[in-house]
DNA sequence: GCGCTCATGTCAGGTACTGACATCACTGTA
DNA sequence: TACAGTGATGTCAGTACCTGACATGAGCGC
């Protein structure tokens, strides 16, 4: 007989973003996210650092793959170095992942403290992208300015990608927004 | 004889900023700060709408320079607008506001807390003057790219006049970054 | 068999935040 | 001058988030 389930955290990850679809992030209380996996309330912290995070756990990896992307590439331009990195994250949403990308967007963008969490995460994200081109040789301003320049392509390729409508690849989307950054900067 | 004395608001905040830099964030409680201030807990929360909150009222009037900055500015082409902007903007931090500047972003920096708010903030400060731009006639695009660009801008800029040992004005600091930047997208 | 590990449960408690209602100096008006 | 209304504050009770300390018991190595 086994005494508890496996996959607990995947479990309260999709308990949760199910419960805040369907009634808001503030009118779900964690004991109900909880309750709805089979585990209690302390559980959920023991996976989770707060309420927020159970929908941004996994960036970890999403990161990994621009910092692969970065450190990978042949280029010595800083924008093409960067665009290297964002190709190699795009492998972090396949087509599969478009529906559940949006349902968690959606949750996201109806609620303030989620929209804070993201940002810090992008934040982070920038700040880890400056660090890798800086370690490529890239100078410190220049490398600042490209990745948030990177992240700002990403967010606009993602949210184009998740549109009601859109059918391409986030790559190709992505490749896009970035042709349309390079025209307007020339 | 004077049931309460005025200027509540501005105690609190007062009394917010000594406490967290003296104990940090975590460390302080909003009973604390309140009673700093001669007041209760209940009345920090019909002042402020959380207790981070305490550390960013006044932002409104700093957007409103933005936006008043980009309604006023007789250029039609974007990133001049920004520039504008950005000047009209440097009114909110004159030098003899430096040093509470300085020890209010050692508190912001020291909790991810804060930086989530900060990093709230300042996208809505870039959402404002995309809207800004748009009104303008500047293609949404272009608008929001600029709009971008800009608050990277006041980021850098802010950043290096609070620095330890900086001397020329924010307003000086920033026709630099903006400068540099410049010089980089060429 | 036997003890160790480790994910989970139980319990108590602190702090952030909110709604409902009370207080009372101040202000305008008859 | 009396008196009703206003509005900032206080008091109190309650909910939800989050944490530390300790208990439980199936699985695993020896």
């Amino acid at each position: 007989m086994v005494r508890w389930q496996p996959g607990a955290r995947e479990r309260l990850q999709a308990a949760a973003l199910e419960r805040f679809a369907a009634q808001g992030f503030d009118g779900t209380t964690v004991a109900e996210i909880a309750a709805t996996a089979g585990l209690t309330e302390r559980t959920f912290f023991r996976h989770f650092a707060d309420k927020r995070e159970v929908l941004f756990s996994g960036q970890d990896e999403f990161e990994r793959l621009f910092v692969t992307g970065i450190a990978g590439s042949a280029e010595t331009d800083p924008m093409a170095i960067v665009a290297a990195a964002l190709e190699a994250a795009t492998g972090f949403f396949p087509d599969e992942r478009r529906a559940w990308s949006r349902a968690r967007q959606g949750v996201i963008d109806a609620d303030p403290g989620l929209q804070e969490r993201e940002l810090l995460k992008l934040s982070g994200l920038a700040v880890t992208m400056t660090r890798g081109l800086r370690e490529r040789g890239v100078d410190p301003t220049a490398a600042a300015l490209a990745a948030e320049s990177g992240v700002a392509v990403f967010r606009v390729a993602f949210a184009t990608w998740i549109a009601e409508g859109e059918e391409r690849s986030l790559a190709e989307v992505q490749r896009a927004v970035l042709a349309e950054l390079r025209s307007l900067v020339r």
